[in-house]
DNA sequence: CGTGTTTATCGTCACCCAGACGACTATGAT
DNA sequence: ATCATAGTCGTCTGGGTGACGATAAACACG
């Protein structure tokens, strides 16, 4: 495959890394993995591994992202109806220090995914948890050095810093909340989805009239549930809009 | 530096390659390099290279811009008030066939800069020009087969698109447009930028009520100009607010 | 030297939409 | 029955935007 000098450029490995966010007990989330190898072993990290040599970057995400959780993806494209999670890219970290083995450069993805029954490990014996992207960001900060308050490995606090950030402010302008609810969801569960990436409490009426009101976003199924209380809420399915114009305002503080 | 064994995943290369925008004559323009080599050559490409082995991504695309350019960088928190151009990264393309020769990972990068006074070819021999960007991404599609309307080397169509869109949605809601203007410039001037970005017409009251009424956004400072014809216009340097709220409107169709 | 052209800038008005909040409905828990 | 909880519909008000009229200050003509 290689006709020209290898030495006329300084080989890389590659890998991907994975920002897995779900809203669990009203607080967004994230997939954090224990590393059983050196550096930081015993350190809890982002899932994510070596691209292989005839894998595409996404395929590659889609992989790890199988391994850890057993979630199929759908692509940007799709119509948003199978139970897979989105994932997208999110950006490339290729600081010469930042793993001391070697020179990495790491393509960090990022996966939406609904609230899963129970947080798988993966193939091998790592074990994996979901944990509060507030508890895994403050690691470090306090004086605890218990291996539960430690900061993620490598650079991963700035990479799952980023992903939250574009989760935060990509739900503000498209339907991408809609990938952390199941497949049926009423209203007042999409709004504490926004609640909870967002950090805000929202008002139920307003919130109501934006999402009803925006054509496409929502579409009926005819069913309604109990399930969180109170009078039967009606259920939808996510609409075929993408975009959403006007955007859902993030309130101020 | 490598402890490791290199066969235990795969090698790649790395480059990086710049989505170089600017506004001339009314119209969102590129910078295109002709290839010297194969494969493409005679292509006309982005400018890109290798990064190196001790290099930041970010330090790799600045550099290369400035090769390019001259242009010198200010991140993405500098103060905009440098005669530099605005760089951050765009997104990474990583097609196992998206180069011919061999396993290459590309983390392109958008560069905005203002009007320049001559294209400057790089160190090496290449030509280089600022072309439409909807030249840029025609090519290929009408019937013609000469160098200038041949399409993209590479993937870099779509890496350019991806650019454009990137710049596009940005200047709704940030005050990166000022980054196409000069270190003092116009309300007019800048609303040319966002008219030829967008590819729109923009009414020039509102558009003025919409930019001054803003605050932090623009600081007058004192002086007039009438480069543009007609009745002097004060002259603004873009101001410490990076984030428009609410953003620009960019009009349907 | 007026007149027209160009660009900049200020003002007005209607409409849409979001925030604030009242009112009512339908379920389960006690 | 009563209360708590959650969902749904309405009303009002203020800010922001689109559409557009009017004025101001330069230059290019004849």
């Amino acid at each position: 495959m290689s006709p020209y000098d290898p030495s006329a450029f300084p080989p890389f490995a590659v890998t991907v890394d994975l920002v897995v966010l779900t809203v669990r007990h009203h607080a967004l989330c994230a997939l954090a993995v224990r590393r059983g190898e050196q550096p930081f072993q015993g350190r809890w990290a982002l899932p994510g591994g070596f691209v292989r040599a005839d894998e595409d970057l996404t395929s590659a995400a889609a992989r790890e992202l199988g391994e850890e959780t057993g979630l199929c993806v759908h692509g940007p494209e799709a119509p948003a109806q199978d139970n897979g999670a989105h994932l997208e890219q999110l950006a490339t970290y290729g600081d010469p220090e930042r793993d001391p083995r070697m020179r990495v450069v790491s393509v960090a993805h990022l996966a939406l995914a609904p609230d899963l029954p129970a947080p798988r490990a993966g193939g091998d014996a790592r074990s994996a948890r979901w944990a509060p992207v507030e508890t895994l960001l403050a690691a470090g900060a306090g004086g605890r050095e218990d291996e539960q308050a430690a900061p993620l490995a490598f650079d991963h606090a700035q990479i799952l810093a980023d992903g939250v950030e574009r989760a935060r402010s990509k739900i503000e302008y498209s339907s991408l909340a809609t990938a952390f609810c199941p497949p049926e969801f009423t209203v007042g569960e999409l709004r504490r989805v926004y609640e909870a990436v967002w950090g805000v409490a929202l008002d139920p009426r307003n919130f109501h009239r934006k999402v009803t009101g925006t054509p496409g976003f929502l579409v009926p199924t005819g069913g309604t549930t109990t399930r969180q209380g109170g009078r039967p809420a009606q259920l939808f399915r996510a609409g075929g809009a993408t975009l959403l114009n006007p955007p859902m305002l993030r309130p101020e503080v």
